[in-house]
RNA sequence: GUGGGCGUAGCUCAGCUGGUAGAGCACUCGGUUGUGGUCCGAGAUGUCGCGGGUUCGAGCCCCGUCGUUCACCCCA
């Protein structure tokens, strides 16, 4: 084979790519019932956007990124995540100056350049949701809890939702100031005391035994918070108690973008291997106003539509029958793949979803195609059926058919399709 | 970026201590006149990931490379 896809890139064709786009209507679904609306974004960005936005010491920055230099010499980055360059069309175009909280939600390819495994690609798919200029705590439950809705309208039952917060600015740097001085108690190896620097946090999740004990006495950020910071992470932990919405609070979460502040919280899959993070987000304070906006607060998400659709298929609840077409229009002669044509058309401007059996095979082979497709009914239309005006619609499963004139045809498919 | 496993037909894989490739599934056609899912028969398909090397001879050994996979790391 001479060509193949780059390096690591989540590529979907057939028949797998009907369950992903499933898995990416079901998420956004829930999304447009609160109210949010359509942001479609560049897929690059000027790099400066990122290396301030997302930070420039974090790893999805400083060794992530598809950094490339366009024709008139700028350069540009294939967006490693969301948020932020939601936030810079959000400026732009001035939705932070209407009514607020500004609601927009986007979707997908995001690009980051590392090591591919099962459900990390440097070509994946996320959507996302950005409620900006409100610090309600109602609305970071609501955030939440349109992503519980979203992986629960899939079937989703093995994940669980963690939640911290980070607290604000000041209160992370007292934090930061007390964990940097027990790390400096630490024995550790040069590589981890390096990454230690760029974020101390970052230790916390660390999945080596001995690190984790060494971490179990480490001062914890949460025991930082000042008495807004606590009112307003009970608040939201009071509405998602009230909307029935399970969550343990892990104060060792740590996200690897630079601007989250406050509520925080990550849905992780108990199937999935190491990439087990199928979403995650929280609240965003300041950054608006770091890549040129106004001082507002916000809050967002990111689903993986990748690591979902994992999810779905561990947990065996895709049903390729949903996909199905309702009928299957076998023509047997010239003049019935014309009048096949002719009823397919009408069907599908009524919402069928309709195949006819191409390339004049044996009707053997037909009915095996349609048996193939896992349509629900089939009809065949020869000349006899033409003549008469009648045909047999056949129920594939049962194998029983009753006498159906071509006129009423739409009406039977559709009582019987309801039946079921 | 670091470390380990793997790379043979569309898919899942077999191929003994090196002698120039096979199975199952899937696919196409057929088992006489217009009905699928079972059964039976026939058929098509591979530069054995790629490039070097060792050898009379390599899918099997060595090196490199690309891809993939698992873990670290990172995170969707």
């Amino acid at each position: 084979m001479k060509y193949q896809a780059p390096k690591g890139v989540s590529e979907y064709f057939p028949p797998r790519s009907r369950a992903f786009e499933w898995v990416r209507e079901t998420l956004i679904a829930p999304i447009k019932q609160a109210g949010y609306q359509l942001l479609e974004l560049p897929v690059f960005e000027e790099t400066e956007l990122f290396t301030r936005g997302v930070g420039a010491s974090t790893d999805v920055v400083s060794k992530e990124m598809y950094t490339f230099e366009d024709r008139g010499g700028r350069s540009l980055t294939l967006r490693p995540e969301g948020t932020v360059g939601a936030l810079r069309s959000v400026i732009e175009h001035g939705l932070d100056r209407g009514s607020l909280p500004a609601k927009i939600w986007y979707s997908g390819p995001f690009f980051r350049a590392e090591r591919p495994q099962a459900g990390r690609y440097r070509q994946f798919y996320s959507v996302g949701i950005e409620a900006i200029g409100s610090d309600d705590p109602a609305l970071d439950a609501e955030v939440i809890a349109i992503a519980h809705a979203g992986f629960s309208a899939l079937g989703l039952k093995k994940f669980h939702l963690e939640l911290t917060s980070l607290g604000d600015v000041l209160e992370r740097a007292s934090h930061r100031v007390d964990l940097l001085n027990y790390i400096e108690g630490l024995d550790l190896d040069e590589a981890t005391t390096e990454r230690a620097h760029i974020n101390p946090l970052r230790l916390f999740d660390d999945k080596r035994p001995e690190v984790k004990a060494l971490m179990s006495k480490a001062p914890l950020l949460l025991d930082y918070l000042g008495d807004d910071s606590l009112q307003h992470f009970a608040a939201v932990q009071g509405y998602l108690q009230a909307l029935g919405i399970k969550f343990t609070i892990n104060p060792l979460m740590v996200r690897g973008l630079d601007y989250y502040t406050g509520t925080t919280f990550e849905f992780v899959h108990d199937l999935l291997g190491a990439q087990s993070g199928i979403g995650g987000g929280g609240r965003y304070d300041g950054l608006l106003e770091q890549i040129g906006g106004q001082d507002l607060s916000g809050i967002g998400f990111g689903l993986g539509i990748d690591r979902a659709l994992l999810a779905a298929e561990a947990e065996g609840v895709v049903d390729a029958a949903a996909f199905a077409p309702d009928l299957f229009l076998i023509p047997l002669g010239t003049a019935s793949k014309t009048k096949a044509l002719q009823i397919s058309h009408e069907l599908r401007r009524e919402n069928f979803t309709v195949e006819i059996a191409f390339g004049d095979r044996s009707l053997k082979a037909a009915m095996k195609a349609a048996d193939k497709s896992k349509a629900r009914y089939v009809v065949v239309l020869g000349d006899a059926e033409l003549s008469s005006g009648s045909v047999e619609l056949k129920e594939m499963h049962t194998g029983a058919s009753t006498s159906v004139t071509l006129t009423s045809l739409a009406m039977a498919l559709s009582t019987a399709l309801s039946h079921h």
